[in-house]
DNA sequence: AAATTAAATTCCGTTGAATGGAACGTAAGG
DNA sequence: CCTTACGTTCCATTCAACGGAATTTAATTT
């Protein structure tokens, strides 16, 4: 009758093992083998063999002296690669080039930088004539696409922040009006605005905190952006955007 | 007569859960099911099992879209802690205290920056006369026990660098001289050097690749350094500072 | 110095957890 | 359409993992 399943426990011996490395925490980041044996609640005797494994892997450490364990370095460069593999970039170049495949025009990726924007990846167009930005070139948030998703979704101390750098009354005005509809929709766009014969739309990505620290873009030249297609683009951009965020592990 | 036994392996399953994730690289952040059993030599069933209790533990990550799984934010997490723990920080804290207990007078841990050392950690001394560095405090390498040791751990380019900051002749003169000495013996000692009237002892803390980023010193008013006690307290230091590098995990 | 306590390690007979081959489902490519 | 490659599911078999008990080691008290 009792229903001790653990949810969806998975191969015992191996779960064990993992309850152990999540035995360590910032707070208690040495544990002795009786502390570990008492949290994972299983006799010593088990307990003793499966750190021995994780110790020939690196992935504790005991300390000859105390005999307390550590989590070790194998883990720490495990981490790193984690780490490494959960970046935007590495996580948004397949869906950037399925979208320059779909869309034949130039797809960027930004990232929020202090008060600006940067361009850290780009999977460049397949006509001849390309809208191009150089990798590392910093671009204002208050104009453009891309700039102004990425403001759309910061706070509005920040907001303030960018909003003293716009050149004119009118352009404020217009910005300040757009970023409500840009959070709504969930997209923006720009037509001959941050240069003139260019176009592009932007989505927003969502880190797994919920917070949006870089963003996707489709650009091209204006006369490849008419109504319908840019219409058509948006919902390109915003569903790649979303495919990253997801993947990222961001659940809305 | 088959000697199959690899070295030493632990728990089966443990061991092949571990040597999934030793598969992934920053080379191949990214791989199919038949790719890591390929790699681990076992069948796939076994694999999608145990690749399944992983991801439970969000070890690894499946991406839902190409079915290839990636390292997971666990570890990342895990990453983090371990790397946490492996601070020098961490590890020379107790060791500090056992200094300071047995020789009654202040152990502070300095640490490599730039150009000079900054305290980050500290055992006051239990005499009612200390001699006190404030944690974060920066100081020079090119006087005192702890920047002598330091500086005569590094590179000769390093070292010419830090010379030009001397301020007269003959101290440079001598101080170069010492190098040569304080990396013969391991320990460094300084009596009235930076400041009238205090003294004290260090050595270096070498970190497992074998660069010396740290050291440990030990310090108060001169009068409490006669040379007999100062020979002690040298020994003392040194056998601390040993004893943090190999929890660091440094191999002589 | 002996006695007590607590912690870590080793041993070994028992058992069910993990295994892997085969069958099945699914998607891509010729 | 057939073929190929990949991932998933099933199930009877077996040996790997288990845990209670015995042993060793270290620290603490009397």
């Amino acid at each position: 009758m009792k229903e001790e399943k653990k949810h969806e426990a998975g191969l015992r011996t191996v779960q064990r093992a993992i309850d152990i490395l999540y035995c360590f925490t910032l707070e208690e980041q040495e544990l002795s083998l009786t502390e570990i044996a008492k949290k994972i609640s299983l006799p010593k005797s088990t307990t003793t063999r499966l750190l021995a494994t994780l110790e020939q892997n690196r992935l504790v450490v005991k300390d000859p002296e105390t005999l307390k364990y550590r989590l070790g370095q194998g883990l720490y460069y495990l981490g790193y690669i984690a780490g490494k593999s959960m970046e935007v970039r590495e996580i948004a170049r397949p869906v950037m080039e399925r979208l320059r495949d779909e869309t034949r025009e130039t797809v960027n990726l930004y990232v929020l930088e202090q008060d600006a924007r940067v361009c850290v990846e780009q999977c460049e167009g397949l006509q001849a004539l390309r809208h191009m930005v150089r990798i590392g070139e910093r671009l204002p948030l208050w104009a453009g696409a891309g700039g102004k998703v990425l403001l759309a979704y910061q706070s509005p101390a920040f907001q303030e922040r960018i909003f003293a750098q716009v050149p004119t009354k009118e352009r404020l005005a217009r910005l300040a009006a757009e970023l409500e509809v840009i959070r709504e929709r969930g997209v923006a766009s720009s037509v001959d605005e941050r240069e003139v014969g260019s176009a592009a739309v932007a989505a927003p990505i969502f880190n797994i905190r919920g917070e949006v620290r870089a963003c996707l873009s489709i650009s091209g030249p204006t006369h490849r952006f008419a109504p319908d297609v840019l219409g058509k683009f948006e919902t390109t951009v915003k569903e790649g955007a979303q495919a990253i965020s997801e993947k990222l592990g961001y659940r809305p």
